[in-house]
DNA sequence: GTCTATATTAAGATAGAC
DNA sequence: GTCTATCTTAATATAGAC
């Protein structure tokens, strides 16, 4: 690590733009060689496991990031519709506008390991613990509160699958536009 | 095409459901011969032009197919509310009760050719067309009926990802039990 | 029209120099 | 810790028999 060209997060984020965009079995390691300027042999060096083993440190930097930076908003001082602003904002600069894709979402096809599928279901309960949370903090009861966090996150996650498919953000900037009534407001 | 195993929309039935479920990327001729049980060289006999003819061919078909089977019956006869409880059944099937991708969410990926992309934006017009004409039918205005429409393309999508990542098929069966409201109702 | 066999290119993975 | 070089396997693609 003394010589090291990135770190290990430096190298994770470089990584999981390749997946999130390409997907697991779109991402080769010349690509990631490329996104991260190290070499094949380098990347094998510090994950010897391969593919298999960056996608997991990957996703595992991501959905930690996301907690913090996403996520963790939720839980501090603030109405809940204040929170859910500053959630919606930072929702926003994570998807790139609706221009990067959630790694959810393409990093769940066929064709990626049982312990990456595994990963990207926790990360996802996580994020639907949080909004509902929130959800029920704004006055729904228990049940009510998770099914408008489902709502919230399936609103998301289909408008940015929309806004790929028809290249056009307003789609994804209209469902974060949404958010807060969805899990503040009865 | 006379000593041919299978006719061009087996063929092509046999391949989107590997494409749907791997991905552009993550579907490899050795997984289409697979799949549509013909040798490679059968499948370049047939499509030259690779697993990029194929890609276009299965995805001309399926849009085929879900124009006639899902949309077309939103312009038959009938309520606008009974219309659209036909076309969550077929849906239904269509997607085997929330198990199977849609093709607009993993053809979309990085990686597939501008045709593919093309291809793949005109089906998606075409479904937000096609529900936002019943929408219109059930008293919204032309703007919020096209509101209407996203909305609801975006649940079903939405749905299909977190079905798949949580695998649990319940979400996207709750997503199409909202459909006719989202539709028909103010 | 489909097959077996083969060629070619790219992907995954390792060895050894610096 | 990273590099160049190389190996191995899988992918794309074609040739020619049936």
């Amino acid at each position: 690590m003394a010589n090291a060209k990135l770190n290990d997060a430096e190298l994770a984020d470089k990584a999981i733009e390749t997946f999130r965009a390409y997907g697991y079995e779109g991402t080769s390691l010349n690509r990631l060689a490329e996104a991260t300027g190290l070499e094949k042999a380098s990347l094998y060096y510090r994950y010897p496991g391969g593919k298999d083993e960056i996608v997991l440190a990957a996703v595992k930097r991501v959905g930690q990031w996301f907690g913090e930076n996403v996520l963790q908003p939720l839980a501090v001082t603030g109405s809940p519709e204040q929170r859910v602003r500053i959630v919606a904002k930072r929702l926003r600069e994570f998807y790139g506008d609706g221009s990067k894709p959630c790694v959810l979402d393409t990093l769940s096809l066929r064709g990626g390991a049982p312990e990456l599928q595994a990963a990207l279901r926790v990360a996802l309960k996580d994020w639907l613990s949080a909004f509902a949370a929130i959800a029920e903090k704004s006055g729904f009861a228990h049940d009510q509160a998770a099914l408008r966090a489902e709502k919230a996150v399936i609103d998301i996650e289909g408008a940015l699958v929309l806004s790929r498919v028809l290249e056009d953000n307003k789609v994804f900037l209209r469902a974060l536009a949404r958010l807060r009534k969805l899990l503040t407001e009865a």
